[in-house]
RNA sequence: GCCUCUGUAGCUCAGUCGGUAGAGCACAUCCAUGGUAAGGAUGGGGUCAUCGGUUCAAAUCCGUUCGGAGGCUCCA
């Protein structure tokens, strides 16, 4: 949430101002085609702008097309567009065939004025602004995107809209470079980069939601997953193994079957028992805690797992890896005395942070969500001295932060940690959570210095969230072009030509002897075609070797880059693929 | 879940007015022995997602079920 200057959000509201009036001209636009369309709302959103519709039939894409004529013919015309201060009674009959504007009128508090803007012969309500006249729009600058649904105030229960999405910009060119971003976008689309590189599927028929990673995604998760147990372990860690199911009383005790039971899959009877498929890890490292009375000198403890939930989603918002119903969480739960909160939240923050870092994520912001209104658990200076520690460690770490006063979940405040990417999305992935609920709950206590047993904090921490979901992530943030300790493949051995296929094969195994990912391609193809197939696959390091590396026992190295590396030693040149892993570094 | 679109070879897709299916890539075999982004030839491969209906005839039209994609209050 980097500060913006006035001018730039001077511009930005200007931008906002023109948008919203061409959601005018594009109701305008659908008037014409359907005069008996009743008009929602059309609001400027980030990259644009939309408006919903309730007509008579669906739209298509041809229909986009006749509306944006529509639409610059109505710019061309130069009207100007003028407000107008209307009383609510006049409000009232002049929308009388408009439904939801009439809804939308009557809402209004009684001391509000009721404004109209007229363009042409179309008139909306709106609170403004706008441009002056249909002159300040670019008929060129501008572009329909895409038709949706969208429930009557986002209500499902409500009438079901057809919402037209479009981008305008002031100028052609913005509109074309918004458009390269979007095909870019596409392009990183991890679901795509994991086809094209081997990496993971989905099967709709073996079950929807529910990843199988193929091996070359396999060794970036193993790599991955190594990283993270090495630094759990540096940081105080200990990593735990829990069960998939859980019998119900679990369940029932942790509260999960009277909250959370829709997202859970349904149980399985065995012996008399409802065993359930985990969707969180808490109660089961809760186990752990409770086998056994725990002094304060136990206390840290710092339990870490990368556990496999499954929760199940509704349908339609599941998505390639970053929405799905069984995903491994790098979950781990601090359980700690009053005394040790501080040091513990200040600790799992920074360490939180290095990982993010670790993977390139360098743009970090916090928030802060606080004790709701209404019924929660935990005393009130519980919930105070939390939320202080939470503040004292974003402070610390000079982090950019926000506070969402009230955002808490019932059972304790949290932060979370949003990362930007590349391509300027933010997605949130960690998440540091107080829970007040579950030591209650499940009568989780120490004994203290003073022999009397208490109550312990419980602090639940993801840092990159699910594995899956982060991969995703990861995959789009780098576009496929991965750091070479992530690259499931690091070095790809190509022989010019079949007479160099012994020294390709001895080279290759040293490499792998090394600990490097190589693999070697003795096929057919021209060695051209090889290069070719490793530059798509993104491979770091082509290892390309023919009669003048075999006579010296050299190597010539390629990177992905176009970057030309000649007459190393294999030797050094190994050692070039080891530091570039070791920093994490880019080929 | 709901709305719109969508489902044809392993992948990306074409298939006109309803007349029983095609391309490129990939794969296999053979030829080619090659120096930094695709050498050539031949071949195998499809219950047109599913179930049902209309029809002399369905990938094509209609309905069902199951998937996939984009959305579902950044407030008149």
């Amino acid at each position: 949430m980097a500060e913006l200057s006035s001018k730039e959000q001077k511009k930005l509201e200007k931008l906002a101002t023109m948008r919203h009036s061409m959601a005018h001209v594009m109701a305008a636009g659908v008037l014409k085609l359907f005069p008996e369309a009743k008009i929602a709302i059309g609001p400027a959103i980030e990259n644009g702008f939309y408006y919903d519709f309730d007509l008579p039939r669906s739209l298509s894409e041809e229909d986009l097309e006749v509306i944006s004529e529509n639409m610059k013919g109505i710019i061309r015309e130069n009207h100007p567009i003028e407000r107008e201060e209307v009383s609510r009674a006049k409000a009232l009959e002049l929308f009388a065939d408009q439904p939801y504007k009439v809804e939308l009128i009557n809402e209004l508090p009684e001391d509000e004025v009721i404004s109209l803007y007229h363009l042409g012969d179309f008139t909306d309500l709106c609170r403004g602004p706008h441009v002056e006249d249909t002159s300040r729009l670019n008929p060129q600058a501008f572009k329909l995107l895409s038709i949706a649904g969208a429930y009557w105030r986002g209500d499902e229960k409500r009438p079901m809209l057809q919402r037209i999405y479009a981008t305008a910009f002031g100028d052609p060119k913005l509109l074309k470079e918004h458009l390269d971003h979007l095909e870019e976008l596409k392009k990183r689309d991890h679901r795509r980069i994991g086809k094209e590189q081997d990496l993971f599927s989905l099967h709709e028929d073996a079950g929807p939601g529910l990843v199988y990673w193929h091996p070359k995604g396999g060794r970036m998760r193993v790599a991955v997953e190594n990283f993270w147990r090495e630094e759990h372990y540096k940081n105080g860690y200990e990593i735990v193994f829990t069960p998939h199911v859980g019998k119900s009383w679990l369940w029932e005790t942790s509260g999960h079957l009277d909250f959370y039971k829709e997202s859970m899959y349904n149980p399985m009877e065995m012996d008399k028992s409802d065993y359930y498929c985990k969707p969180m890890n808490c109660p089961f490292h809760i186990m752990i805690y409770n086998e056994g009375k725990k002094s304060y000198r136990d206390l840290p403890c710092r339990w870490a797992e990368l556990g496999t939930v499954y929760r199940y989603e509704k349908s339609g918002t599941l998505h390639g890896l970053t929405r799905v119903r069984g995903f491994t969480q790098d979950d781990a739960h601090i359980i700690c005395t009053p005394d040790q909160m501080d040091g513990e939240i200040t600790e799992v923050l920074r360490f939180s942070l290095y990982m993010l870092k670790s993977f390139g994520f360098d743009n970090i912001s916090a928030y802060l969500s606080t004790r709701p209104e209404g019924k929660c658990v935990g005393d009130v200076s519980d919930w105070e001295s939390a939320q202080e520690a939470l503040k004292k460690a974003i402070e610390k770490e000079g982090l950019e932060y926000g506070i969402d006063e009230g955002g808490g979940a019932f059972y304790g405040p949290k932060i979370d940690l949003k990362v930007k990417d590349s391509m300027g999305r933010e997605w949130q992935l960690s998440t540091i959570q107080f829970d007040f609920n579950l030591p209650e709950r499940f009568n989780m206590t120490f004994v203290d210095t003073d022999g009397r047993e208490k109550r312990p904090f419980m602090v639940h921490r993801a840092q990159l969230g699910s594995l899956d979901r982060f991969f995703g992530v990861m995959i789009e943030n780098y576009g496929g072009a991965f750091p070479v300790w992530l690259s499931p493949v690091q070095a790809q051995v190509i022989p010019v030509g079949h007479n160099f296929d012994d020294y390709a094969d001895g080279v290759w195994k040293k490499l792998r002897a090394a600990g490097i990912r190589a693999e070697k391609d003795l096929g057919d193809d021209r060695m051209n075609a090889k290069i070719r197939e490793a530059q798509t696959q993104k491979i770091p390091y082509m290892f390309v070797l023919g009669a003048n590396e075999q006579e010296e026992g050299k190597v010539s190295i390629r990177t992905r880059t176009g970057e030309q590396i000649n007459g190393l030693t294999l030797d050094e040149a190994i050692a070039l693929v080891q530091e570039k892993i070791a920093a994490k570094a880019m080929p």
